[in-house]
DNA sequence: GTTTGACCTCAAGTCGACTTGAGTTCGTAG
DNA sequence: CTACGAACTCAAGTCGACTTGAGGTCAAAC
């Protein structure tokens, strides 16, 4: 089986050799032995980091993360929490783009003073009982493993 | 012209008091006088402070929400930047729901073993392209004030 | 045999948006 | 008149995901 060293794997994941020690740390990956004092990683850590990425980019914490391995470093994927992140995906995708057919109009509105609009207005209001909304919930609802 | 002192701000606006001196130390909000020691904000704080919040949500950093009011107050929008970062949420939003359609599947994949489902081995290395892809823009994108 | 360059460890720093805590000052209700 | 409670200031802490820097190790190339 060939050997990667750290130096390696960063260059193929595109990630640098400091993330990779501290996702080491972290117990997301970890190097099969050392050669000296240098760590050297099998093969399948580059596919254990595209999975990491995957999640990364699903908004999962690294700690959560490192959960998705079993301790013998196979993907081992919590469907349930999956299918709860997906929806929650969905639900900010389409709040983002709400939010942004809004802002386009502000950007757009031809009225001099936003305050003259009274889009610009509702908008407001919208914003404000957002924020009070958000401030009463200061605990994020959250997922259980 | 009625004035109102932190904690009414606060409750009104559903920030904390500590944060309104936050975002006076940045220069977002200014009370307009004191009373004793006590800031005392005018009634247009609160619309301002929708505006920032309405900002935030578009993820504006509040250093840049600081320069969409004048030296007196008056919101002073930035159109050009609102309809970039519009354009941006847009993409956002398509991506985030690209990526939950992604994360749906790998959830509901029946394969016991997500190795085995070439859809999702196609899905890790998009998501390694997409890391390298990052990687190699280590200065996002910015918008000129 | 020595230099080089990649790697190592460990502590500390970074960023943004606040929060927290300690110690202090006031206006107002009783 | 005094006690209460709401505000005040300023420094430091928090969170997550890393990066940076100082000082040390070591295998391989010359």
């Amino acid at each position: 089986m060939k050997l990667l060293d750290i130096g390696e794997v960063a260059a193929r994941s595109g990630l640098a050799p400091s993330a990779l020690r501290y996702y080491e740390e972290k117990g997301l990956i970890h190097a099969v032995t050392r050669h000296g004092l240098r760590r050297q990683y099998g093969a399948e850590v580059l596919q254990q980091l595209s999975i990491i990425a995957l999640a990364k980019m699903a908004g999962f914490p690294l700690e959560e993360i490192a959960r998705m391995f079993t301790p013998t470093g196979r993907p081992d994927l919590p469907r349930g929490d999956l299918h709860a992140r997906a929806e929650e995906m969905q639900a900010q995708a389409r709040q983002l783009a709400a939010l942004a057919d809004m802002v386009r109009h502000v950007a757009d509105c031809p009225e001099p003073n936003h305050l003259d609009c009274e889009k610009f207005r509702a908008l407001l209001r919208m914003a404000t009982r957002a924020q009070q909304r958000a401030s009463a919930t200061p605990k994020p609802p959250k997922r259980q493993s």
